[in-house]
DNA sequence: TGTACATCAGTGAACGCGCGTTCACTGATGTAC
DNA sequence: TGTACATCAGTGAACGCGCGTTCACTGATGTAC
């Protein structure tokens, strides 16, 4: 009983290999992988290239036919985490009906919510430790402000409809679109780094209100 | 010259060792080598018990003398700064004046500078990856959240002299101090993680008076 | 004032571990003739 | 329809490294008598 891998809820079972042609399929399961580590670990450290390649079934070379070295599959899930945030904001304002207020709202919460139910991931989207050196990577400091582009501009839209509405005061609905996602991921971040804190309870209204000039419902 | 170790800016110089009974100023050293080696590295796992000993110039079991493993150095490094920290605020506030509003300002301006003046540490501090199992630990959840409550009563504190002289119309000045909380810490902590992006220019204004429902200049 | 001794601050060598990465390989599967 | 072969997906063994931690130690310094 020497082979004890500490803590994998995920037993570790040996892949049946993919047909010829497939070989793809494997880059998607290491990813989901690494993601998986993530979440439950919720501390990118436990993210190796051989604890990924444990959880996923493979020897760990079987990792370098998909990603040139480890610092790549964090980015890979990095770039995943961010399309997953912004499908989840996008399925939100989808829901949420037309009056502009509760579209604000829908989509706030949903940002929290996410970031509530992936803290690991979250936190290693916007903590930049996985950063390999940007000197070597692909990846330009432009990119990393870019991928979270469509979750401000989903914000500054609803904004700007509010205001179309009357029903925010914004006068630079651009501005405080990035001022209410600092509070957003100000909360986000530091519910997913303690657990407890005293939050008031109406804290995402005080955010949203404060920041937007929004009128009271 | 088969010794280098690869970037550390100070040069290891074998230390003489402390006279007898001043053996404690190793614990002063090796808190501040690794409150060094996070503020040039920006990253934590750059300190390690072994660097942390390389850089303090003795060898690296010294360091047990003081420490009964490496996550404590990370720990007193995290309390060392909150203290730091803290008294940035009280420093700013004590050459603000009197005028509330000035002295609102004052503070959250001191906050944001140290954080940008320590990005490694602030993201440590808040980050939460540093911590030990805190099962294990001596420090609990409560110690957490309570090493940041001097900041946040300085702030509920500057409000509520703000809404006492009519220059604020906040009706629950502790909820809103937390609000602005959350808010210098989503824009310091973003700032701490990505070195540009294009904040509006009024970002910490549009932050304060937005949270804390000030009434303009 | 001199000396034996306890204490203190710190050391050097060694350990086992998990890591990232390399190398030459294996064996199944689709394809060309 | 059968067979040789190229390609593809993945492996097993090994490497050197830095890490945290342990152990028995050394040598300077203060203290008791």
């Amino acid at each position: 009983m020497s082979n004890a891998t500490t803590t994998t809820p995920v037993p570790d079972v040996p892949r049946t290999r993919n047909r010829r042609g497939e070989g793809g399929r494997l880059r998607d399961d290491i990813v989901a992988a690494a993601a998986g580590l993530l979440d439950e670990a919720g501390d990118e450290h436990a993210v190796t290239l051989r604890s990924v390649a444990r959880r996923v079934g493979v020897a760990a070379p079987s990792i370098y036919r998909h990603f040139p070295d480890q610092p790549s599959i964090m980015l890979a899930v990095v770039r995943g985490t961010f399309a997953e945030l912004e499908a989840a904001l996008e399925a939100a304002l989808a829901g949420a009906g037309t009056d502009p207020r509760n579209r604000l709202r829908a989509l706030s919460d949903a940002y929290l919510d996410y970031a509530s139910e992936h803290p690991g991931r979250y936190r290693t989207m916007f903590g930049g430790v996985w950063m390999p050196d940007l000197s070597q990577s692909a990846l330009t400091e432009n990119d990393l402000v870019s991928l979270g582009g469509p979750t401000l501009g989903m914000l500054t839209d609803t904004l700007e409809a509010c205001v179309a509405e009357g029903v925010a005061t914004s006068t630079d609905p651009a501005a405080d679109a990035v001022a209410l996602w600092l509070g957003l991921h100000g909360l986000a971040h530091q519910r997913a780094s303690t657990v407890s804190f005293p939050w008031p309870g109406d804290i995402v209204t005080r955010l949203v209100s404060g920041l937007t000039h929004l009128d009271p419902a």
